[in-house]
DNA sequence: CATCGTCATAAGGAATCCGTAAAGCCGGCG
DNA sequence: CGCCGGCTTTACGGATTCCTTATGACGATG
């Protein structure tokens, strides 16, 4: 599934450029004109990068990168101003943000950084990993149970894939939802339900009390690593 | 321990520069005055991060960053150069840089960059919260408990994470109740007693007595740090 | 000592959420 | 055609959470 990035900006002109360049690499672009918009966003929608312009009309672009990180947001964060000073620079590194670019900028520069942020940290191949007696391998698409392969169908890899992306990290109804079976279908927590069970039934050495896949009531499941 | 750098330059000016700047902030720096020092240095004794001149006299400063991801390093590289033009810093961020930098440079702003890539992923800004026995991560949406992980409802959640936010500060009653239940239950003080002492329950050693969660009579609730 | 206000704690019912089984639907394949 | 596996949808019992109320402790005040 493609990356989902985030363009917070008052100027309409800008998010327009970057709607379209973005949209032409492939990624799915969401966007905000306020500070208020953009926190607003990330809150129901995670995105996986965010793109933040400093010159905010409502609130200072530095509180918002603040706030972004105090929320617990982990995403990476690309600063966006006219601003070139250096103090200004380190003030938003040091406050959580990954890169700073100043305007004018090049796109072909500022997509190479995207690609660069959003490029797996992990390496080139993400080790399997391994909780309990079950291995995931993401990379080669393998499930095993105690050595034994488990098959498993698309949509229960799907889920599953989404889950081990970020183990002991919750993950909400929706985002799962949006991320497996598209954003028309983040009310349907039926689904979930339902596949949630299948690879408990699959995994779990007792389903009845899962270890594997927990469930926060009312917010969504994780996995746990160990 | 302090992190491990690597400054791979020709100019001994610049490595006398940046060894005497990264020393200052703690880091344990090793130099390299070629590309094959450098790519020798980093196998024996791989650093955690590592600054790369591109202007190299024995082999091209691209080729080099693509022999250290070949080799199958992932530590972050900041790449430096006296090009400013945009397809090279495509090229370079393309080819597994994490950064790149142009000459002249600021100092301030390249121990910021080089601060945020060594930051964790995983918790930027956040690091978990420790009262006694008890951890609270934030970022992970888990609290914890001598090691043992407590469940947690979702409003328990939402009041633990609020005065959280900010340790041993009063939060008033109408404060908390706003942002937990929100503006329409600001005199539902009700609800707070019950949840307060739910959390007591589950977090402090002797609920009668809290050490973690202390009421300010009158005024409100506050987490105390320590 | 009586009174009042604030707080801690327990307990119950209502509403919500979750797990599970099962049935219908559809497309692929022999 | 008939079988089969996977996807969707429905249904219901049980678990969890939330709200609400009741009771008693404690301290301050007069």
């Amino acid at each position: 599934m493609s990356a989902r990035i985030l363009v917070i900006d008052d100027e309409a002109q800008i998010r327009k450029f970057l709607r379209i360049s973005l949209g032409a690499q492939g990624y799915r672009v969401a966007e905000a004109a306020s500070a208020a918009q953009g926190l607003a966003a990330i809150d129901q929608a995670p995105p996986d990068l965010v793109v933040l312009d400093l010159g905010l009309p409502d609130r200072d672009g530095q509180e918002v990168l603040s706030s972004i990180r105090q929320a617990g947001f982990t995403m990476p964060v690309i600063v966006l101003s006219v601003r070139a000073g250096e103090m200004d620079k380190v003030e938003a590194l040091d406050r959580g943000a990954n890169d700073y670019v100043s305007k004018p900028f090049g796109v072909a520069e500022l997509m190479a950084r995207i690609r660069a942020l959003l490029r797996p940290r992990a390496g080139p191949q993400s080790p399997p990993l391994t909780v309990g007696s079950v291995v995931i391998d993401c990379a080669r698409t393998v499930v095993t149970r105690a050595g034994a392969e488990v098959r498993l169908s698309k949509r229960e890899w799907a889920l599953l894939r989404l889950l081990a992306g970020q183990p002991d990290h919750v993950l909400t109804h929706k985002h799962i939802l949006r991320e497996v079976w598209g954003p028309a279908h983040v009310d349907d927590t039926a689904y979930l339900r339902v596949y949630v069970n299948q690879l408990r039934q699959k995994l779990e050495d007792d389903p009845a009390s899962p270890r594997l896949i927990v469930t926060d009531p009312g917010v969504g499941y994780r996995l746990k690593s160990e």
